[in-house]
RNA sequence: GUCUUGUUAGCUCAGCUGGUAGAGCACGUCACUUUUAAUGAUGUGGCCGAUGGUUCGAAUCCAUCACAGGACACCA
């Protein structure tokens, strides 16, 4: 039963109290004038002044109530807008007859949203302030606030109740304003290149573009079944097909796996596409990319990062199989021989699936040796073509692709390669994803013939890029769960026993 | 998916090897016209996550379930 909470019933007798000496507590009739923030910028002279006050000066705030302090025939409340804090004054003699007394002190509390006027002053502990010469309840809160020194701390009350979590928690109203800037600024940044910003299908006849299991839904027109996206490659790729040279696409993927502190079944992703570059046009862009964020953010360039301290002024670049011997400290006659490294593997007690290939081998050595020792931002590059269905081979070999991914703090941030174009070799490489999807690899790409047949109108030679929006935003502010940069985090609904015994019966 | 830790008042937390609940804040009442987590006095507030079991007796021990945190696995 909704509003049984005792402290709730009382609260609403508040209201309806309010409403019988005539004051709505739900009034929209709003006269603010200004915001906290300017009020307290506008009002910064005011402790120069002699008397420390202006009473010529008027201003109309609006808040919640976050603090109150009832001090018989006075009182203090420090009342928050969206741009800061501020302390209001409120005395019994300059408010109407009995307002205070029958009103104000017993009818309105912490949690309420109100609106004050008066004039600015400074108070005798130097605290620039309003002087309330009206006040007036805009918003009867009828639950009340977490305790008012620790807060909420729970984390599954901050996450199901993210209203409460930001009521109450200042520093995560900055995340996620910090969020807000990056993805404003990321668009701002490709839009200022040239690239043409696109909205791309959610949902999906093929799962294509990434290595992940999809969810399911049913379109009941139709009678199918479609995919949500796991990826927006292969259609950003068509777009390049169709003459566009330059596009990207700010949106969510979703993939039904497993969840944890860098995984949310729905996640933000950039994706962009850029005709007649390369993946080291790409290096370049990214590099420039980071610095504009960096720059924009007033972010210090060595980054601190939990116990760790990133240098974004030291991007590194090296290919692959180097970096299992320089990093991982993987023997080099290992690396490049199957059998040496499955038996590597065994011998440091790590699982090895059956039937891996080459290069899947090698991305099982640097998951497990070099990855999480990629503190400082590091392009890795030359990925074996095994694990790297859609880019292109390198020229010079083609057991590699001119692929990289960026790692900076233990943590993939980006991936980018020159794109596959040819059709043909496109094609062997999805009939080779199929072959493993049947050998039992449930994340292996399907055939998209479609996209076969875009390939085969000619993609000019293009290289693409995808960044996830969410870690990087928990790097720039130190997060260190995805949950704390998503606002509404997924979670597993709340199991109604009453409910359930009723259903059943 | 596996392992592990947790779940006690609206919030933050105590509650020892079993004897049916405590604090602070919040809320009610009273006092107080410059406070800073205001203060002082006083009072209300709980099916101890759910269901079973062991026991004369369970917040406490055991089992199952639910949800959450952390780690691992898979992945981005």
């Amino acid at each position: 039963m909704a509003f049984e909470n005792k402290f709730i019933q009382q609260r609403i007798e508040k209201a309806q109290l309010l409403k019988d000496a005539g004051f709505n507590p739900y009034s929209n009739e709003s006269k603010r004038n200004t915001t906290i923030e300017k009020y307290l910028n506008v009002n910064s002279d005011i402790e120069d002044k002699e008397d420390k006050r202006d009473e010529n000066r008027h201003y109309c705030v609006s808040g919640r109530i976050k603090l109150l302090r009832i001090m018989g025939k006075a009182s203090f409340a420090k009342i928050e807008d969206e741009s800061g804090m501020l302390q209001v004054y409120i005395a019994r003699d300059n408010l109407p007859e009995d307002f205070y007394n029958t009103i104000f002190k017993k009818n309105i509390e912490v949690g309420d949203i109100i609106e004050v006027s008066g004039y600015p002053f400074v108070t005798g502990k130097g605290e620039l302030s309003l002087h309330a010469t009206e006040l007036k309840l805009l918003t009867k809160a009828i639950a009340p606030l977490p305790e008012k020194f620790h807060g909420v701390t729970d984390k599954e009350i901050r996450y199901r109740k993210r209203y409460l979590d930001l009521i109450m928690n200042a520093e995560v109203r900055k995340t996620f304003k910090t969020r807000s800037k990056v993805i404003s600024l990321t668009r701002r940044f490709f839009e200022d290149k040239g690239f043409l910003e696109v909205e791309t299908p959610m949902m999906h006849p093929i799962a294509g573009g990434a290595n992940a299991k999809p969810f399911v839904t049913h379109h009941n027109a139709l009678g199918i079944d479609r995919f949500l996206r796991i990826a927006p490659e292969l259609y950003l790729k068509r777009l390049i097909v169709g003459g566009f040279e330059a596009v990207f696409e700010i949106n969510r993927n979703f993939r039904n796996e497993g969840m944890d502190a860098t995984h949310n079944p729905e996640f933000t992703s950039i994706e962009f596409y850029w005709a007649y570059k390369t993946y080291k046009d790409l290096i370049e862009i990214t590099k420039e990319y980071f610095q504009y964020l960096f720059e924009h953010l007033n972010l210090p360039s060595l980054l601190p990062y939990g116990d760790m301290e990133v240098n974004f002024d030291n991007f590194v670049e090296i290919p692959l199989i180097e970096s299992l011997t320089t990093i991982g400290g993987v023997p080099a006659e290992v690396v490049n021989d199957k059998e040496k490294i499955v038996e590597f593997l065994k011998s440091k007690n790590l699982t090895v699936k059956p039937g891996m290939n080459l290069g899947q081998l090698q991305g099982e050595l640097f998951d497990e040796y070099v990855e999480e020792k990629l503190i400082d931002p590091t392009f890795i590059t030359e990925y074996p073509v095994e694990i790297s269905p859609l880019a292109r081979r390198s020229d010079d070999n083609p057991d590699i692709t001119e692929r990289f991914e960026l790692f900076i703090a233990g943590r993939e941030i980006a991936n980018a390669f020159s794109e596959l174009n040819d059709p043909v070799d496109q094609y062997e490489r999805f009939k080779g994803q199929v072959d493993a999807k049947d050998a039992g690899d449930d994340e292996a790409h399907e055939m998209d013939e479609d996209f076969i047949d875009a390939l085969s109108y000619g993609m000019a030679p293009t290289a693409g890029q995808g960044i996830g929006i969410d870690r990087l935003v928990m790097l720039l502010t130190n997060e260190h769960s995805i949950r704390d940069v998503l606002l509404f985090p997924a979670m597993k609904p709340i199991h109604n026993e009453e409910k359930i015994t009723q259903e059943e019966e």
